[in-house]
RNA sequence: GGCCGGAUGGCAGAGUGGUGAUGCAGAGGACUGCAAAUCCUCGUACAGCGGUUCGAUUCCGCUUCCGGCCUCCA
């Protein structure tokens, strides 16, 4: 089965095949690094590195090509520095370390370029001259802008019409755009704020530009998908695609706009008024198994359970039923003698079918318990060989969508807070004690190691395994 | 006000014009010295009202409710 995509643009579902199948480019728009990332940040780098590990899965690895950039230059950025006193660059490089951090503790593969766009302004410095040579775009009162008008197409990805857009207004319209829906595209800084040079003065670029010229620097005119959150749709994409557009002499930008859809905590939008921003970092230091770091693993398959296009409602309950589905599926993985990774090839094609339909990631995590399903039932039923090979395919399953990476028996058995020697004492002693029927001793030890809320699991064979209480 | 999306069993969450999602929780059974895990069985779910159809949760229309965007946001 092929790829298939839900398309914004066209408001359907297509078949994905890339320009060139050597080369199968896709643009994400990053992060701005002003803050730590919260729940929602991640959503959208979890759902896109799925997307990006089908891609790689079903072009190779090195036919792919992932740009993310990094958004270190913003008005939000300025003012979070004035209030902490931290200079910018000091700001921005530690969070993108942050960022970088979180982001790999939820299993993100990083993309293969990351461009920032303070190392950048050149080229968007190039594209605004060019803008403004074809006479798309407009000097006025220190700014360059934008001219929508230039654009016949604008609104074609928001589905808006002109005068929509004018009715909708919210806000005061700048006295010097000549259409209220104008952006701008350079805008000058006073002395005390970060700016470059430039042939209409000092000053910094627009939001949009950035991710115009950086699209183009790295993946060229017209490259295969382009991705980020539904709300970046309007005004940002679509301001992004008549700038390109227009650069480019009306060469098509991204042929696919994938979005995710938005992200609630507990019913509403996360904001600082309500203060209920979830970030992160703090979902991973609540983690449900403190001492392995392994909850960012629930934290992504929790992001993974509704469909990248639906609203996700963040509870606690999705991230303890999350870390309940892992537990079932290292459980699975760890009877017996565990599969090797190298068998894993290219997953088990009812979860491929499953993420070749536009990343319906929760039918296929519906396959994984299957196959942990079948897994267990192949295992009490004494069919070895079967049960290795649904093994393989459950980890195979797991490792497309970025999960059940960990050892199933260190998973399991979490932080090793006890001594496991001292535990393996323990269980030989209950051992002796059960085969000589002294069942108060072996309950008593039984109830020491709960205490130490470790579990033991007596086995038909006479085995005794320990595992951490769940 | 304009534009978009959604409403599925106790909860989460897929999907489909006519039999089964899947998981969690719950009930019963098997297994077990106890226990845990596991397996098996169990729930007359598709917001409401009309329409199309032999048949609609699935298609169409209307209503109600919820969310998002229109301003920085993933």
């Amino acid at each position: 089965m092929a790829l298939v995509l839900y398309n914004s643009l066209s408001r359907r579902k297509e078949t994905f095949e890339p320009l060139d199948p050597k080369r199968v480019r896709i643009y994400v728009c990053g992060p701005t690094v002003y803050d730590r990332a919260h729940i929602g940040n991640a959503r959208a780098v979890v759902v896109f590195d799925v997307l990006y590990r089908l891609l790689r899965d079903t072009f190779g690895a090195e036919h792919v090509r992932y740009v993310r950039n990094i958004t270190d230059i913003d008005d939000k950025i300025i003012a979070a520095s004035r209030e902490s006193g931290e200079p910018i660059a000091s700001l921005t490089e530690r969070m993108t370390c942050l960022f970088h951090d979180d982001m790999a503790s939820l299993g993100a593969l990083p993309p293969d370029e990351e461009p920032r766009a303070t190392k950048c302004v050149e080229e968007m410095k190039a594209m605004i001259a060019r803008l403004l040579e074809k006479g798309c775009a407009y000097v006025a009162d220190g700014h360059v802008l934008f001219a929508v008008a230039a654009a016949p197409h604008y609104g074609e990805l928001s589905k808006k019409s002109r005068a929509e857009l004018i009715d909708g207004a919210r806000v005061e319209v700048a006295p010097y755009k000549r259409d209220p829906a104008d952006f701008v595209l350079w805008k000058p800084s006073t002395p005390d704020l970060p700016g470059w040079d430039s042939p209409w003065g000092r000053g910094r670029p627009g939001w949009h530009i950035e991710c115009s010229a950086m699209s183009e620097a790295y993946l060229g005119d017209t490259f295969d998908i382009h991705g980020g959150g539904v709300d970046l749709i309007f005004p940002h994409h679509e301001n992004e695609l008549a700038q390109s557009t227009c650069a480019h002499e009306g060469r098509p930008f991204a042929r696919f706009w994938v979005h995710n859809g938005f992200l609630t905590a507990d019913g509403r939008k996360m904001s600082k008024s309500l203060g209920n921003i979830r970030t992160v970092r703090e979902l991973l230091d609540e983690d449900l198994n403190p001492g392995l770091r392994r909850g960012g693993e629930a934290i992504r398959l929790a992001l993974l359970s509704t469909h990248y296009r639906e609203p996700l409602d963040w509870t606690q309950e999705k991230l303890r039923q999350a870390h309940t589905s892992l537990f079932r599926f290292y459980a699975a993985l760890a009877r017996g003698r565990r599969p090797q990774a190298s068998d894993a090839a290219s997953g088990p094609s009812e979860v491929r079918d499953a993420l070749d339909d536009d990343l319906n990631t929760p039918l296929a995590l519906a396959r994984l318990h299957e196959l942990a399903t079948s897994v267990n039932r192949l295992h009490e039923e004494d069919r070895y060989d079967e049960r290795e090979r649904a093994q393989t395919l459950l980890l195979a399953g797991g490792q497309l969508m970025g999960l059940l990476g960990s050892d199933p028996e260190e998973w399991l058995r979490g932080a090793q807070r006890g001594d496991a020697v001292l535990v393996d004492q323990l269980i030989a002693d209950r051992a002796a004690a059960r085969k000589t029927r002294n069942f108060a001793a072996a309950d008593k030890i039984r109830a020491r190691l709960l205490d130490l809320e470790i579990v033991l699991e007596d086995h038909p064979d006479g085995t005794t395994t320990w595992r951490r209480k769940m």
